[in-house]
DNA sequence: GTTCTCACA
DNA sequence: TGTGAGAA
């Protein structure tokens, strides 16, 4: 990983923007069980997108990490409201530094 | 395989 | 904070 640095990151976020996948799967992957992950959904603490056909759960990228971010921090002793709070702090702190990133870059300075 | 609900710890 | 069971 040298010359092609911007090469590589573009096929990562084309891969994730595209990464949507059912609940099983999710919880095969996470190791955090089905029924745990449809009820932190109910708790509105995280979010399924919905097929327009099927009723059922797939979950983009950005809930994935959010099931393991708030599974790690349950690990830690958190309560899931706090392990919540945290991850959606963190998140958002990311998504605002990106901001400001991609602003900077369409107003160039003088 | 998935969904929900009710009950239970 | 989660799980089990039953039914669709």
């Amino acid at each position: 990983m040298s010359a092609n640095h911007d090469q590589q990151m573009y096929y990562d976020f084309d891969l994730l923007s595209k990464l949507v996948v059912g609940i099983g799967e999710v919880a095969d992957i996470t190791g955090v069980p089905t029924r745990k992950i449809r009820y932190w959904e109910d708790k509105g603490i995280v979010r399924s997108v919905q097929e327009a056909d099927g009723s059922t759960r797939r979950y983009d990228y950005l809930n994935i990490k959010k099931i393991v971010l708030v599974q790690e921090l349950l690990e830690d002793g958190y309560t899931l409201d706090a392990a919540a709070r945290k991850v959606e702090d963190r998140m958002k702190n990311i998504n605002d530094i990106f901001q400001k990133i991609a602003d900077k870059q369409n107003t160039p300075q003088p």
